[in-house]
DNA sequence: AATCCACAGGAAGCCCGGGAAC
DNA sequence: GTTCCCGGGCTTCCTGTGGATT
């Protein structure tokens, strides 16, 4: 009985203890607030490039340089939504389209969107590119407008070789009768253009506008805007914001990660049901999105990944010598044998590790020891204990977590 | 100064699954 | 069905290299 009656007022009881948030969504990356603080400057030169467009001239293309969460995206799509508002209102049709090249990374599935966006359905794959690309050319073209193209992470398109498509893209006005095309490219890499053919370089590089990372000062003024709205009246300890942003101002002054850590901090006072959000929960929040990161990651790793990264835990809780490459390999392909999976070639493990690298798993060196070769050392980045746990967890069928470790060849 | 280790990492090409077109 | 494309994972083969040792 007892019972029954807790339990019937179960979503009532919760819904009453949210004393902390008002609305969680402004603290989300994907909100776009009215007001975008400390960015004035780049708001106005981008209008001011984009402006031709609603004089039916053709806008110079653009290229948006900044790190990672120094409102690149956000400014971006703010002038094209307000682009396109004006647009409507002075009977000029604007069109802006946003792609994500992390996402949408190869030119046939560059196309293939775009191409989308005109209500041409193209499928994922088959069709020989330069039919995508006519395809989606007459889509376009079939009456007078003014297109405004959004490629985020543009980088990610010229890293993985397929570069190419920006030449034809920038070049594709030639080709248009009636509609004009203008390319936006936002690059987290300063130094991506360097990669870049020069036919393209310049004529993408138009304009560049470049956003520097924000102070800690200036995080702070993002977060408190954000916060007013986010939370309960109160709630907020005095120190908390100024640690928030100094984290991760720390971090290369990542908006991003301020706002996640203002968050957590306030699901972590939430869950405990404290009434007010203290520092100590900003620490817990910073120590919990880093292990969630990682822990989510090692998760999602292919199979051979796992093999490769659970070898270098082995090896790292032996200790003593640093790790390198040929030592993971070899013991590498003795788990293999021991759990009955082909092993795959050095050259592909060498890759793994690299990839391993980039998730920021563990940290690798390339380092010469002179007579004893070149190799990479390597560092693990994470909590073992737990990822270990996880990965014999993940590759239980194989039961390797009885696999031991053979001797030390001695040197 | 020459040698040589133990790999790094580029290039090319294979194989496979997914899909379109004929 | 066959034949064509695309992309991703992988192998094979290869050339390159920093610096301790000879």
């Amino acid at each position: 009985m007892d019972l029954q009656t807790s339990i019937n007022g179960i979503f009532d009881n919760i819904l009453e203890r949210e004393q902390i948030f008002v609305n969680k969504e402004v603290l989300r990356h994907s909100y776009t607030p009215l007001e975008l603080p400390h960015r004035k400057i780049e708001i106005h030169k981008l209008a001011f490039i984009l402006a031709p467009a609603l004089k039916n001239e053709t806008p110079s293309n653009i290229l948006i340089y900044g790190k990672s969460g120094t409102g690149k995206t956000i400014v971006s799509k703010f002038i094209c939504k307000e682009l396109e508002k004006t647009g409507k209102k002075k009977k000029k049709p604007i069109q802006t389209i946003y792609l994500n090249c992390e996402i949408t990374d190869t030119k046939y599935r560059v196309l293939a969107n775009l191409a989308k966006h005109f209500k041409k359905e193209i499928p994922f794959t088959g069709w020989p590119t330069d039919k995508v690309y006519a395809s989606f050319l007459k889509a376009v073209d079939n009456k007078k407008r003014s297109i405004v193209i959004l490629l985020d992470e543009i980088d990610k398109l010229v890293q993985k070789d397929e570069g190419d498509i920006l030449y034809n893209l920038t070049r594709i006005n030639d080709d248009l009768k009636k509609a004009r095309i203008s390319i936006i490219g936002i690059s987290n890499n300063l130094k991506f253009t360097d990669y870049l053919d020069a036919r393209v370089q310049s004529s993408l590089g138009g304009e560049d506008i470049v956003f520097s990372p924000y102070n800690a000062q200036q995080l702070e003024d993002i977060l408190k805007q954000r916060s007013e709205i986010a939370f309960q009246q109160g709630v907020v300890g005095e120190f908390v914001i100024p640690l928030c942003a100094a984290l991760a101002a720390r971090d290369h002054g990542d908006a991003r990660k301020a706002l996640d850590l203002l968050r957590v901090s306030g699901e972590l006072a939430e869950r405990e049901g404290s009434d007010k959000i203290t520092e100590e929960h900003v620490r817990k929040a910073n120590d919990k999105i880093e292990s969630d990161t990682v822990l989510e990651a090692s998760r999602t790793l292919p199979t051979q990944s796992k093999l490769v990264l659970y070898t270098i835990i082995c090896l790292d809780e032996r200790g003593g010598r640093t790790i390198t490459t040929g030592e993971v390999y070899d013991t590498y392909k003795k788990l293999c044998k021991y759990a009955r999976i082909d092993s795959l070639t050095q050259r592909r493990v060498s890759d793994l590790i690299l990839e391993l690298d980039m998730l920021g798993i563990l940290s690798s060196k390339v380092v010469s020891k002179g007579r004893y070769g070149r190799t990479k050392e390597i560092k693990l980045d994470i909590n073992q204990v737990q990822t270990k746990i996880l990965l014999s967890n993940a590759l239980k069928t194989r039961n390797i977590s009885n696999f031991k470790l053979p001797q030390r060849k001695l040197h």
